[in-house]
DNA sequence: TCTGGGGTCCTAGGACCC
DNA sequence: TCTGGGGTCCTAGGACCC
């Protein structure tokens, strides 16, 4: 048996932590530069405000119902997330992380225990210890436990746990079931599956495994006997290293100056550099993009890509920066106005299994400890306390955050004031 | 005026090997 | 007149997830 841990509107659930008074009332959280609606909270979903909206797009209903609008925080976001699997990993060690708000358990073990019980005390106790509310999912397979979750959040509000222990109760999970809800199930398929009549989750289930295999591969086969309560995902302990690390960001304002883009691809290369370190791996390709706001119809489109192979991977700022400069020289076309730009490492390999080059003259041991060093400072003292001059200190083309909430529990200077 | 930022896995087809 | 039977690796693109 598997169960999943689902928070409940998670980014939203984090906001009302240190603001109480927003219990009951309708909390959006919006994506980077403020774009669209990234989390509602229930009260927010009862708007029929919409996952994605863009956030200028509803303003005036967002002022009417006096909606609490916040930036994205995920310092904040993510800590309370390693909160949140930290008391989770206190129930049992055989736990998956699956994402910042969701973890599969392996419950298979518990069988002489009462699993009602068990997951009703694992939410109690999140909630408790956190402050989050979750809901709880367990059945047999890891989809099936999604099913059992996402049926959890609207039959069984109160107690925010459902067991899919029998065979009546799986019936009645996905027959309940749009089949579009099923993990796995996305757009596309939804279209296909309906123009055969498939419209629930049951009727998924019960369909001919070679018919699905055709059109949907393995993956739709795998589906299928997961949904029939055959296992087919097991829990992965072990998160695998990255085989891709993407850091890119839209600009508050659109961009122009390719000395500002300069900037912005040096950061993005920084970050870059800094997420193969925390995995201990190297890249051997590097990309870098820039690209106009296609939204923008009035406006030259452009986009920009271009690849670079690295012979000897590497896992160095400076190194990255330089690369990424070079890049960026070669893509970067002056007079259009530019909104988004990003770098992209991969053919990552382990750090331990780099090939080295005959012919390089580079000191590769000496330049580990700066690096080394770098990332402690940072550690230690703030994001960018030392750092390359490349990325620059304007930072004129930053994200729009207006209504970024404190760091509450990762930023000494911004700790929640009880009296002023 | 204003529209996010990450990831994964699988498949088909081409080029090549013996 | 007749033209095998296995493989691998790579890439692009499509589907999905949060």
């Amino acid at each position: 048996m598997f169960a999943i841990v689902d928070c409940n509107n998670f980014y939203a659930s984090c906001e009302r932590l240190f603001q109480p008074k927003l219990e009951h009332q309708p909390i959006v959280v919006l994506s980077n530069n403020d774009g669209c609606v990234i989390a509602r909270s229930n009260e927010a979903k009862a708007l029929g405000i919409k996952m994605g909206a863009p956030a200028f797009e509803i303003q005036t209903l967002l002022e009417q119902h006096q909606v609490a609008v916040f930036s994205s925080n995920y310092a904040l976001y993510g800590d309370i997330s390693h909160r949140v699997m930290q008391v989770l990993g206190r129930f049992t060690p055989a736990i998956e992380i699956y994402s910042i708000d969701e973890a599969f358990l392996d419950v298979a073990q518990l069988a002489f225990t009462d699993l009602e019980t068990y997951a009703s005390t694992m939410r109690t106790t999140v909630l408790q210890q956190v402050g989050i509310p979750t809901t709880i999912g367990i059945a047999a397979s890891k989809t099936l436990a999604k099913a059992a979750n996402r049926y959890a959040k609207k039959a069984c509000k109160t107690t925010g746990v459902f067991v899919m222990d029998t065979e009546a109760k799986r019936q009645e999970v996905l027959e309940a079931l749009p089949v579009e809800d099923v993990w796995g199930i996305g757009r596309k398929y939804q279209v296909w599956l309906d123009a055969h009549n498939i419209k629930t989750a049951w009727q998924l289930s019960n369909t001919n495994l070679a018919w699905i295999q055709k059109k949907m591969g393995v993956v739709g086969l795998r589906l299928v006997k997961e949904l029939q309560g055959i296992a087919c995902y097991d829990l992965e302990e072990q998160p695998a290293a990255k085989q891709g690390i993407m850091t890119s960001r839209s600009f508050g304002n659109l961009i122009s100056e390719k000395k500002l883009l300069q900037e912005a691809i040096a950061t993005h290369a920084t970050r870059c550099a800094e997420k193969l370190r925390k995995q201990h791996s190297c890249c051997a390709l590097l990309q870098v993009f820039i690209h106009t706001n296609a939204y923008r119809k009035q406006d030259a489109q452009y986009h920009g890509v271009l690849s670079i192979p690295i012979p000897t991977a590497t896992d160095s700022t400076s190194e990255l920066i330089q690369l990424a400069m070079s890049a960026l020289d070669h893509i970067y076309k002056p007079g259009f106005l530019y909104k988004k730009a990003g770098v992209y490492v991969s053919e990552i390999v382990p750090r331990s299994q780099v090939q080295l080059s005959l012919f390089s003259s580079k000191d590769r041991g000496k330049e580990q400890q700066l690096l080394e060093a770098m990332d402690k400072i940072n550690t230690l003292m703030g994001r960018d306390k030392v750092r390359y001059a490349a990325a620059g200190i304007s930072r004129k083309w930053k994200l729009r955050q207006e209504k970024k909430s404190p760091c509450y529990t990762t930023n000494v200077n911004e700790l929640l004031r009880i009296k002023n």
